[in-house]
RNA sequence: GGGGGUGUAGCUCAGUUGGUUAGAGCGAUCGCCUGUCACGCGAUAGGUCGAGGGUUCGAGUCCCUUCACUCCCGCCA
């Protein structure tokens, strides 16, 4: 391509051309000002090309006095470099142009941000010019690597037979999940719409209007509040859906497609291919967490009934153990002579994360096995051994010890989990831990009202053959529901759909919801699945968060080309924004109060 | 809603126990410099120390209030 603004970019130069006369347009990225000679290092988006110019030129004062990111246009003959000026970091570093002309293209104020520079900077000021922050390399990359996963994954989803499909934005409000961004509508006055919280009844009723295989880079709007891990407002999905499945059929799918995606975009190794598969049940024991890092070795161990022995005094643990609390523990092997500040800190650490703290002790032998440390003179001899036995420790290994009611206790020990492991650096950041999250209740009980509710999606179809389900247990019925974890990073959630309009009004009773409330609210789809629906399931893996393990980044913001402030507002474009008195009016609106 | 961290020049930061006129690097402006690629050298400008209040002879520094950004908890089927 070749027209008034250029006939290469700046990375396309190289040796073979040296003598050609060309046109290059681009940001001045950086200056180097010798007095009589002048570099310039010209930048677009795929690379630099160094240009010079020097006083017998009649440009050169003006040239030298031009502001960096200035957009220009230079004419130049392209020279070569001598051996001893070569420049290996860039592409184009053999060679360089010999400015002949130039042309102010887009002029540029003072800097708010450095453009050329590693430095950090703070989130508002990224956030408000957020386009000079997109141009500095780091970023940029990220969301060129963004762009290219996304086309990636469209073109393996059309190879694999999936249809892509948009769903409205402007939907309806719906009683479960996140709290939801709503839109008022003038034609109805008093009524609105909401923005989808995720397409899921959208992609069930196309699975009822039989096209069988859906995908869509769907994007979903929750109006929950933000973590580094999750964008205020809005975020997108790969959501998919397909019907006559089982669940296995969903996992080969997302397996080749996550497997083929990451293998393409990192250099980092899977742990494992084949993504080992974890029951919500074994992962709370063993992880303490639903979205485990299983590059993390760490086990927990349930050592409960240790404390109902005779001889173990540890008087604290056991009286709270004879009231419903539970012990659970990791091990670190071999930390014998760590000193005793490493353990202090991990206690000290504890209690910060507002538990009591964590007791540990470490196993030693001379010519018994004895427990050192503050909570080790507690156990005899015997004990000690029970807990080598149920936790697999050894001689020199260390336990870390804590005793709570079960949810508190899970959620400590998980953390601390992460902690110990950290503290004595054994994850490895080479590798991606996949794994299934599998079996998820069905319902549980809400602590504060003690009401039982759906766990995950109220749509999932429940395991077990229909008419044997005993829903006078609901607290035991699992469903077809599933997460993908990465890393300790939830990536994706997914179901098995529940397709039988009985079922489905059996289990929202359940939850407390009538079947007039069902009809109401479900409205379209509840009818949609009492015309012949196929059975189907699918999942939506998260595109913000793939693209953040793949960049190796911990922020969702730095592969997000617009995102919000953590108060979900858009510095740069000033939103959200007050409107006139006269659209409140159109929209049927009165405000309670007004700055 | 709650907890932690940060806030000093356009940008990144330093600023000791409360003590003279608040500093550095980058950037900006001006001057010198023909082979740099984070070019080099010299000079100049640039400050409501986030804001308000208090303690004190004296506050960037201590106390209180408040605002902004960020991380976390709650929340996120």
């Amino acid at each position: 391509m070749s027209n008034k603004y250029r006939t290469h970019n700046c990375s396309e130069l190289r040796k073979e051309n040296v003598g050609n006369n060309v046109v290059l347009s681009g940001w001045v990225n950086k200056k180097r000002d010798h007095g009589n000679l002048l570099f310039i290092d010209l930048r677009d988006n795929y690379g630099v090309t160094q240009c010079i110019i020097d006083k017998e030129n009649l440009n050169f004062s003006q040239l030298e006095k031009i502001q960096l990111e200035t957009v220009i246009r230079i004419e130049g003959k392209v020279v070569n470099r001598s051996s001893d000026t070569i420049n290996k970091e860039i592409q184009t570093g053999e060679i360089e142009i010999g400015i002949k002309e130039f042309k102010v293209l887009g002029s540029c104020k003072e800097l708010p941000l450095p453009v050329f520079s590693d430095q950090e900077y703070a989130e508002d000021i990224r956030l408000k010019y957020r386009f000079l922050d997109l141009r500095r390399k780091k970023i940029h990359e990220n969301i060129i690597l963004r762009s290219k996963v996304i086309s990636f994954i469209r073109s393996e989803m059309n190879k694999y037979g999936f249809l892509e499909f948009q769903t409205p934005i402007l939907t309806s409000s719906s009683p479960e999940g996140a709290r939801d961004f709503l839109v008022p509508s003038r034609l109805n006055p008093g009524k609105f719409y909401a923005l989808p919280q995720a397409p899921q009844q959208f992609k069930q009723l196309i699975m009822v209007s039989g096209f069988d295989k859906y995908f869509q880079i769907a994007p979903c709007f929750r109006d929950e509040d933000a973590r580094a891990d999750r964008s205020p407002g809005e975020f997108y999905q790969l959501d998919l859906e397909m019907s006559f499945v089982e669940q296995e059929d969903v996992f080969k799918v997302v397996e080749k497609l996550l497997v083929n995606t990451f293998k393409k975009f990192s250099n980092k190794k899977l742990l494992s291919d084949k993504f080992p598969r974890i029951t919500y049940k074994d992962a709370m024991l063993k992880y303490g967490t639903d979205k485990p890092d299983l590059r993390n070795p760490l086990i927990i161990k349930d050592i409960t009934e240790i404390f109902s022995r005779e001889d173990v005094t540890f008087e604290i643990f056991k009286k709270l153990v004879k009231s419903g609390s539970i012990v659970r523990c990791i091990v670190t092997k071999n930390t014998k002579d760590k000193p005793r500040s490493f353990f202090d800190n991990i206690d000290k650490w504890a209690k910060e994360q507002g538990a009591s703290g964590l007791a540990y002790f470490t196993i030693e032998k001379e010519k018994e096995i004895s427990a050192k440390g503050p909570v080790g003179k507690f156990f005899s001899k015997e004990a000690l051994e029970e807990i080598l036995k149920l936790t697999g420790a050894e001689v020199g290994d260390s336990i870390f010890l804590a005793c709570s009611k079960q949810k508190e206790l899970e959620k400590i020990i998980s953390i601390s989990r992460d902690k110990i492991a950290k503290d004595l650096d054994l994850i490895n950041n080479e590798i991606f831990a996949f794994c299934w999250i599998i079996d998820y209740p069905m319902f549980e009980r809400n602590d504060t009202s003690n009401k039982i509710e759906f766990s995950h999606n109220p749509f999932s179809m429940p395991q077990g053959e229909i008419d044997k389900i005993n829903f006078d247990k609901p607290l035991d019925i699992l469903a077809y529901q599933y997460d993908i974890v990465c890393n300790g990073v939830e990536l994706s959630s997914g179901a098995i759909r529940n397709h039988i309009p009985e079922l489905m009004y059996k289990l929202f009773s359940i939850a407390g919801y009538s079947k007039q409330d069902v009809d109401q609210k479900f409205s379209g789809m509840i009818n949609a699945l009492s015309y012949g629906a196929p059975p189907h399931g699918g999942i939506a893996p998260g595109i913000d968060r793939i693209v953040m393990l793949l960049a190796n980044e911990k922020n969702i913001r730095e592969v997000t080309m617009f995102p919000m402030n953590q108060n979900a507002q858009d510095l740069m474009m000033n939103a959200p924004s007050d409107v006139t008195d006269k659209q409140l009016k159109e929209l049927n609106i009165s405000l309670k109060s007004k700055k």
